[in-house]
RNA sequence: GGCGACAUAGCCAAGUGGCUAAGGCAGAGGACUGCAAAUCCUCCAUUCCCCGGUUCAAAUCCGGGUGUCGCCUCCA
């Protein structure tokens, strides 16, 4: 399996720290507000780099922060006059029903900053004991010069720092480029005691913390977005090194930027979508669909038509396996098999391509093209079926069902029933009393009757009215189908 | 100013030296159908932003140009 690494800028073969283990930490969202799309495509892209490391047989531990205290939290509380500690773990909580929309498995581990802080404490102490940082005022900074690698992941030296340094110079700052580990409280902020005073901890030492904590030193993949490429991941690597005297981290990984209209999501420019607002007009899967259908170190642009196109397509992956749940549900004949016999070993090779694909730096957009064929496989076997359906080709068709459920286990596309397995297609109204059923099929008997006389009006006329009600009826040789748009 | 990424059909998007440039959406024709829908089949880039170069061979490597985007400041 080759991954690319943002600090050697190539594709290198994956070798774990420990064989059959890997570890993952990704920088989770900042607790102020609802997640917005760019948290979304980091969220289900790790998610599905873990799914797959599982799908190979390793055995994976999954860390994924809260940044639940920051001047950003500090802010929008006091705007809205609560606790920060509050406001941080409502959108905790929301996050989670956001995260489980977009079907991102929940973490291991999604350790807080709050519940941290003698393990940040502890490595900021340590720092200033070898002389890597230092204190001002109650301020503790780390001394970047220090540091002989500074600049490694980002690839920049000190100097090119220097000459584009755009940071309001601190002059109790040694080099304009030090970063706080530790931020003296101002009045009323939340804030710790320490050996500096009353304080709280920099942004950028939280992660190392953790990820140290729970993932210990040289750990497989840190992941999170381009942006945090610099300074965020280059001050951790920077901290946590001058503090084990240890490799970080054996793997870096960077999703792509999602841009609206060609442009950065951001406030000011008016583009900027949360995820609740979306989730509240498309499903889950086929936002998660869009995102993993461009490979992650891409920019994916986002608007409207792309997410509606992507959804046919992804309707399209849905009827095939509609028909394939029906096909499968026929009751067997014996007699010849409408099943070629070089089904099983097309299954075969798909199964190879998939993992060729995702085994290539998790190439999602190449997988989906996989999923694609095997859907139009499965559709073509299910045509030559007609009617009959002998032990044979049920055994095919069994071992397409089987095959895709283990391709959307890594790509998580489709719900799936936590007791039996089962994709869940959603097809059906429900109201809990199976009254919408009963009403739709009885409808469909009186227009079947119509059928029979050959009465065109009447059966359109049913049929364009179900439509408009958003029920789809197709008719087929064996019978009426129908199903809920969308 | 410093650093970097990208440019493939109407749209989205794989592909980083060599068979027919994946796949999806949209579109055209055909099979099926009372008609639709769904599905299947066929077609839809002699060509990969432009100009040079390297090579037996380049979308893929090198040089130059143009364009777009990003990081350097909180940001996924």
């Amino acid at each position: 399996m080759e991954v690319y690494n943002t600090i050697t800028r190539r594709k290198q073969t994956f070798q774990p720290r420990e064989p059959g283990k890997v570890g993952i930490y990704v920088c989770g969202p900042t607790t102020y507000n609802y997640i917005h799309l760019g948290n979304a495509r980091p969220m289900v892209f790790f998610d599905t780099v873990r799914r797959y490391l599982k799908y190979k047989g390793y055995d994976v531990t999954y860390v994924q922060n809260f940044t639940d205290m920051d001047d950003k939290i500090i802010k929008r509380a006091g705007e809205e006059g609560v606790n920060p500690l509050e406001l941080a773990g409502k959108y905790i909580s929301e996050y989670y029903q956001d995260a489980d929309n977009l079907n991102v498995w929940r973490a291991d581990k999604n350790p807080k900053v709050t519940e941290h802080i003698p393990e940040i404490i502890a490595m900021v102490d340590k720092l200033v004991q070898n002389g890597s940082a230092y204190v001002v005022d109650g301020d503790v900074y780390f001394e970047v010069r220090k540091f002989a690698g500074y600049g490694k992941l980002s690839g920049r030296s000190l100097e090119d720092m220097q000459a584009g340094a755009r940071v309001d110079v601190d002059e109790r700052k040694r080099d304009p480029m030090d970063f706080a580990l530790w931020k003296s409280a101002k009045p009323g902020e939340p804030s710790w005691d320490s050996p500096w005073g009353q304080g709280r901890p920099g942004w950028h030492i939280e992660c190392s913390a953790m990820s140290l904590k729970y993932l210990g030193s040289n750990f497989d993949i840190h992941g999170g977005g381009f942006d945090l490429i610099f300074p965020h991941h280059e001050n951790e690597i920077a901290q946590s090194e001058a503090a084990t005297g240890e490799p970080f981290v054996r793997y870096w990984m960077h999703n792509g930027f999602i841009t609206v209209n060609e442009e950065k999501m951001s406030k000011s420019l008016g583009n900027f979508f949360l995820v609740r607002d979306i989730l509240a007009k498309y499903p889950g899967e086929l936002v998660r669909f869009f995102l993993l259908s461009t490979h992650y170190r891409s920019p994916l642009d986002f608007d409207d038509e792309k997410l509606t196109a992507a959804g046919r397509g992804l309707e399209r992956i849905k009827t095939g396996l509609r028909l394939l749940a029906e096909a499968l549900g026929k009751s067997q004949e014996e007699g010849e098999t409408g099943i070629t016999a070089e089904f099983s070993a097309v299954l075969d090779s798909l199964k190879s391509s998939f993992e060729a694909a995702m085994d290539d730096d998790f190439n999602t957009a190449l997988a989906i093209g996989v999923i694609f064929d095997l859907i139009r496989e499965v559709n073509t076997a299910v045509q030559r079926l007609g009617g009959k359906l002998s032990p044979a080709d049920r055994a095919a068709l069994l071992k397409a069902k089987e095959l895709f459920i283990s391709f959307n286990e890594v790509m998580g596309i489709f719900k799936v029933d936590q007791n039996t397995g089962e994709i869940i297609l959603d097809n059906v109204p429900e109201d809990g009393t199976g009254l919408a059923e009963g009403l739709i099929n009885l409808i469909i008997e009186v227009r079947q009757e119509a059928r029979k006389k050959k009465d065109w009006a009447s059966a359109d006329r049913i049929r364009d009215g179900l439509k408009e009600l958003g029920i789809i009826l197709e008719d087929t040789p064996q019978g009426v189908r129908w199903k809920k748009q969308g």
